[in-house]
DNA sequence: TCTCTGCGAATGAACGTTCGCTCTTGCTGC
DNA sequence: GCAGCAAGAGCGAACGTTCATTCGCAGAGA
């Protein structure tokens, strides 16, 4: 889909429409090579899995696969991009929601969903740890955390706006937090380990609730305080 | 990062004001070579640190540093079992906490400030990636996990039964939940992101008493439970 | 003496990548 | 329609490098 290569040369674009055109065919083989890439590296890591792996995977030659990917790195790369394309839509679905705790949650739930039903929550743990490394795929993890925390902060914003989020919470160590605790769970694959998501997600209701102290619960809590504090 | 190559070549160093035996000097030697496996773990990752790079770090040739450890696999398996102690050590702490509360928060808040201080955060995430692909390390990364969750579930359960956990949470999502949330902060290293400790110490206390639901706040979520639902 | 510790060149395997080659595809002029 | 042809797609042996590990040797301490 979104691979760096297709239609980089300046051909001209071939007007068969019929079955598949050789761009789509193309595209094709990338995407094929792109999956197997990610079997392997969820298999073996980015450095364990070798290229000669991704060609027996993909049932391809090393001479094939490089008209492909001009590099192991570019395929690293090309996979943190297709994340940063996801993480945008599961961000953009937030403002459907009814209220800011909703809201988060459900970009939590879509989230951790996501990871577990596609089985790249191995894979997601390792673009982390490569990200520390490689600074290509660092500057990819980068902007996609970027672009998932900015979305977030607009989101929360215009929230405290409305009076949604209690007033004395720092936003910026709010979004951090979010962000650690949303990792923590997508990575673990906690439904592969047998809690239900209901679970997951009752659990992240009352935590957002704790955090954002939202307006119907906040004199409550604050009576709660000053309750105990006196 | 406490030592600075200091001028450890073959040559017999005098500097031992202490009678250092030779199985002490052993040990020693043994530890400068873990604090630089990790220095260079770190650095570059499990798979992509070369046992060459180690040696540089340590001031070692190749044949000496097998006299030490007799694979590569086997000073990653060092460090994933020293890991292991430490959180063992943490772990016990709990029970001098004044409610589960604080004893669930001061763990989680004694594993976040220790991964920064050490800066073994990056460390971290290498192991958790690399415990998916070798079967030491998931071993070594496992039985560590098991330590904890087995020691939160004892402190949970008595917890419970003393009546200060809300009946109607379940213990081993609860447990899952903990160690995801955990995981994710300690791994993103939030000090080193400009966020205060405290500022993380009164999120997870408020997110724990969220899940947990102690008595003290249990009538009053309750009330307003039974208040928003009719 | 013998054992422990350390050295560093050497080794063979495995790696990412290249290259020359063949076969296929789809366009061109006729 | 079809021969001709350039370029695309694919192959797999080969390349140069780097890797983890080994080994024969040497000095030091007991």
């Amino acid at each position: 889909m979104d691979n760096p290569l297709n239609t980089a040369f300046g051909s001209p674009e071939p007007q068969t429409d019929e079955a598949t055109s050789r761009a789509e065919r193309r595209d094709q083989q990338a995407q094929r090579i792109l999956e197997a890439a990610k079997a392997c590296f969820v298999r073996s890591g980015f450095q364990g899995a070798s290229m000669h792996q991704i060609c027996a995977e993909v049932g391809m030659s090393p001479g094939a696969l490089y008209r492909y990917f001009p590099s192991k790195e570019s395929i690293i790369e090309a996979i943190a991009a297709a994340d940063r394309k996801h993480d945008a839509e599961i961000m953009a679905r937030i403002y459907a929601s009814p209220s800011v705790v909703e809201g988060v949650v459900q970009v939590g739930m879509d989230h951790i969903r996501h990871l577990h039903d596609t089985g790249d929550a191995p894979l997601f743990t390792e673009i982390r740890a490569e990200s520390m490394r490689n600074d290509a795929v660092r500057v990819a993890c980068m902007a996609c955390m970027e672009d998932v925390e900015n979305g977030f902060r607009a989101y929360l914003q215009k929230a405290a706006e409305r009076g949604e989020i209690d007033p004395c919470v720092k936003l910026d160590s709010l979004l951090a937090l979010f962000m650690s605790i949303g990792e923590g769970m997508a990575i673990n694959d906690l439904p592969a380990r047998g809690i239900p998501l209901e679970d997951i997600e009752t659990a992240l209701r009352a935590i957002m609730t704790a955090l954002l102290r939202p307006r119907e619960t906040r004199s409550r809590v604050a009576a709660n305080e000053s309750e105990t504090q006196n």
